[in-house]
DNA sequence: CGCAGCGTTGATATGGATCAACAGAAGTGG
DNA sequence: CCACTTCTGTTGATCCATATCAACGCTGCG
């Protein structure tokens, strides 16, 4: 990022903003006047159905947009939870045009990045499609752990995880009997150990067997 | 779209393609020299699991844009296949680059249809996740209509469906078999009737409400 | 004529949902 | 400090939506 790029997003950006977890950042249908970036903490983008089922279409982690959607169509399709309490820098959107005509490139980095979260939303789709349930839990851990780990998040194949099974169900699209079960198992076979919200990775190598696993999604990324 | 951005984008484009049903326009993890817009036909986004297993991730209609994420990360993470003849307008994709930084504008619409097609792969991972059989066959139908109906390609509630029975079951995370009893279902309802690759849909209403359908989808699109 | 692709239909199997009950932890108010 | 509630996780029993298997029919095509 050129430093002209960096002084521009500086004044591009209004504040921070701290959130408790389980809160809305951002509501279906809402439309607000920010767009945020996730600093700190765990979120998760998800659309329900009328009669309360619900879907969560992908975790955000920080370094994460939030609320690109609603910029670009001036109202969310899916609403935003905070899974833990959460830090995020607010920008203004009304100036959101002005990035793409100030400063093309950013503009581009932009691109990338929703991009790269539909990379993903398709990677959930194949999953919820066409896996089981033990492959959609085995997936689901390894892809989290890889992405954890790019953050250096992880040490000792050990990480932070903060999700109910409740919401690894409405991930997954399983219920939450069967999520637990299906935990469980791999808990037996030594492939994992998930106790007081915090997860290890024992052996993710049968992991990726298990999952299909196709690495997939690029991990460069551009700063913004 | 101003005179001078019609002019930019007239530059950009290499000649048009035709393609046979069948054929994969863009294989995963392949990455060519070009971006493609659909100009006739129909094609579907997919990925595939090693042993087979197929998830269709979206269907392209004329209009909707192919390649944006090879474009991007200069390898596609999914394939996309030619559902029927289809003929594609070419572009160079080195110059994509240049496209943000000459014509901003131009840039903020790609990202509008990256967020567009993210937004239909939400909605299809909802189905798919938390949708019965019933539902995602409705929301599926629907959800099609309306887009050929956007596109002026509905008349008399009929229209052109080219899909084999295979192709809705990939799309909808379902057996083949589950998917002809659910249609011949519907069919039984007087809801549709699909007939050597023309569906008509006899009572949308009623098709919305087993949905839950919620329209969803901004219609506004730029011109690219 | 024979084959290949697609759709149709019935019989059977099963993965995962649903139901029900309970246990532990953490908070809350008295 | 103790009841009480709420939230999350655990486990077994039962049910059912959907998968799988197996045949067959139709259509178009070489």
């Amino acid at each position: 990022m050129t430093e002209e790029e960096l002084r521009f997003v500086e004044g591009f950006k209004v504040g921070e903003r701290y959130m408790r977890a389980g809160t809305d950042i951002i509501a279906e249908n809402e439309h607000d006047q920010y767009i945020y970036t996730l600093y700190a903490g765990w979120a998760a983008r998800y659309r329900t159905l009328d009669d309360g089922r619900k879907q969560i279409l992908g975790i955000l982690l920080p370094g994460d947009m939030v609320g690109l959607q609603a910029a670009i169509f001036h109202e969310a399709l899916h609403a935003v939870q905070a899974i833990t309490d959460v830090t995020l820098c607010v920008f203004q959107k009304e100036r959101f045009v002005e990035l793409f005509r100030k400063q093309p490139m950013l503009g581009f980095d932009v691109t990338w990045l929703a991009a790269h979260s539909e990379a993903i939303v398709e990677s959930n789709l194949l999953t919820v499609g066409r896996r089981n349930a033990v492959e959609r839990v085995a997936h689901f851990i390894v892809s989290l752990h890889d992405r954890l780990e790019a953050l250096d998040l992880v040490s000792e194949k050990t990480m932070r995880f903060p999700l109910t099974q409740q919401q690894i169900a409405d991930a997954l699209g399983l219920s939450i009997v069967h999520t637990n079960k299906t935990l469980k198992r791999l808990g037996e076979r030594q492939l994992i150990s998930l106790h007081s919200r915090q997860l290890t990775v024992h052996d993710r190598a049968t992991l990726v067997e298990i999952a299909r696993y196709d690495d997939e999604v690029a991990k460069v990324r551009p700063m913004i």
